[in-house]
DNA sequence: CGCCAACTTGACCGGCGGGTCAAGATCCGG
DNA sequence: CCGGATCTTGACCCGCCGGTCAAGTTGGCG
């Protein structure tokens, strides 16, 4: 109602769309940057605005000049760290492998990049937390469960791995890389253990548990 | 400052311990139940204290009658499931019996209890979400894995399992079980999953990853 | 140099929600 | 039937925080 001028063009929809020099996206990178840090360190909910302008040494009003709300820089975040790590996975599995080898590359790819980016990937561990964000959140995971599931699929065909529910044993996977992750991140694991060894590890619990 | 008389009698401390009686600890379990529901279908935060009340059907401020403060009720909430989840896994253990056995045992009996109490469960996944929860929800989870742990420093010791960091492993079968309780309980399985197959399941998977 | 768009500021607003409070109601022992 | 403890109510308070706004400043282009 109160007509959103359904004849306006529509190239810009709403508020958004700004029209961003280059100075004005490094500056939304900053603070995107700095908004990442502040809820890896605090959660979401925890964050206020006011804090991320503050760690991004600006003033506040400047926040909505280069995001609508809160939860769409929040949105922003995610999708960004979820594209690279498809980017990354892609980037690891050799498609002429066997599914077995594609599997254990994927998982050790993933390992490492959510340990690199562990900042990023406190959030993604918000899922399900806040019905709020469960729209954004889940909009991802699924399409991992279903990528993962067709692999394995693929690999029972093959005789690779015993005949079990292949959804079951997708979340077996995804399950592992997460929670060793989250472990890492947490500090709950020896400080001495480097990322190559967890990728490692990791990547042999996997292929035993589907053995 | 200000005096919080030290003098005063060491029994109840602070505006806490009230002298509840039969009707008053039902009223109280209303409340806990209520909340249980609320924070399991929206999550803590989105949950407001007159929702709570609303929905035991009593007047707000009879709510700090009961409890000092909104996160007092989730730490009670965490600590009752925590209690009963560590019962049911000690019941299911069979003390004489080999260290692969009973890690079989506790894995099934707390997919189970998940699965059984999935509401109340939908709470602890938010660890690690909010830092003002993190010690109350954390003080718990250290103890599994060092219990989980020890178990299979037994089993290495045994033979029965192989020589890697028994803290890996011990995050591995940690994060299997919730992996799978999670999954589980947010329907991303297939809902005619009945939980014993899912526990026979998890149980066997843990198995092959750890042998 | 003048204009416009991009950018920047900080004071301000509004309501939301956790927590308080004074006034009872109810129940029980003496 | 009195007094005190437990219980119950709903109006109220107040700080916090997401979001707005009017007033600039800056920089590039014609």
């Amino acid at each position: 109602m109160t007509s959103t001028a359904p004849d306006a063009p529509p190239d810009e929809s709403a508020t958004a769309g700004r029209q961003h020099t280059e100075h004005g996206r490094e500056r939304k990178q900053q603070l995107l940057d700095a908004a990442a840090g502040l809820f890896a360190e605090r959660g979401y909910g925890a964050t206020r605005i006011a804090d991320i302008c503050r760690a991004a040494g600006v003033a506040k009003g400047l926040f909505y000049w280069y995001f609508p709300t809160k939860g769409d820089l929040f949105a922003d975040l995610v999708r960004t760290m979820r594209l690279g790590l498809r980017r990354t996975q892609a980037a690891a599995m050799d498609p002429d492998a066997d599914v077995a080898v594609r599997i254990a590359q994927g998982t050790e790819a993933s390992v490492r990049f959510m340990a690199e980016h562990a900042a990023y990937f406190a959030l993604i561990d918000v899922e399900r937390t806040d019905p709020a964000h469960a729209v954004v959140l889940s909009e991802g995971s699924d399409i991992y469960l279903d990528d993962v599931t067709k692999l394995i699929e693929e690999g029972q065909r093959d005789g690779a791995f015993p005949d079990a529910d292949p959804i079951l044993m997708a979340v077996g996977v995804l399950g592992a890389v997460s929670s060793f992750s989250n472990a890492y991140r947490n500090g709950r694991l020896d400080p001495d253990l480097s990322v190559e060894q967890l990728a490692g590890f990791v990547q042999g619990w996997v292929a035993s548990a589907l053995g």
